[in-house]
DNA sequence: AGGATAATTCGATAACCATTGAACTAATTA
DNA sequence: TAATTAGTTCAATGGTTATCGAATTATCCT
């Protein structure tokens, strides 16, 4: 497989990829998905204590920024880290 | 001159710092700081497009994100970047 | 077909927060 | 002392957004 690369950021998208992670919740699921222990969606609600809508609307802010694709396959969606993104986006929060 | 060093932040602190990083304005004021060309808080208004009020309202913020320092001399507020504790962050961000 | 499962969309609500004018404190200067 | 300058605090306002229930779509299974 090949990885698209990442190279520059604009400074819309470092926005938009700061506030994606500003929220406490969404870096965790952040997290999670870097880790590449959970695939889909479901897995994601560990304890009930968070409703799919809520989960939805935070993939979809993580992917609007960039930072998770999200393929879907069949009636789960495949969740994975857009490693090449948050690597330019680390190097240029390394900028200063 | 010596450096606080800063080896690793909770939970809270990593969320207090994104938090504080994900407003643009916010960010530029660190940005600013960061290249050490400005000390007191009036030159970081270049064009007067933003109130005094709402600057130190920022500084503050960075401030309890921890990521400055603002030592008062006189009527002026000397502000400086603490590296360390970017350093720290970045470490943790890198993790993922 | 009917039922269960995975996830999204919609609408509403509540909380959060950036912004500012005005009033204020403290320090410099005339 | 009076005036000016640097910066802060307060209170109000407007915009943004996290959250969820309910309804919906699409898929899988029996």
């Amino acid at each position: 497989m090949s990885a698209v690369r990442k190279s520059r950021l604009s400074q819309d998208e470092i926005d938009a990829i700061a506030r994606a992670v500003a929220d406490p919740r969404r870096f965790a699921i952040l997290q999670q998905i870097s880790s590449g222990a959970v695939t889909p969606c479901s897995k994601l609600n560990e304890h009930n204590c968070i409703s799919p809508a809520t989960i939805s609307h935070h993939l979809k802010e993580l992917q609007e920024a960039g930072l998770i694709d999200i393929a879907r396959e069949g009636r789960t969606a495949n969740l994975s880290f857009r490693r090449d993104v948050w690597q330019a986006y680390l190097d240029r929060l390394g900028q200063l």
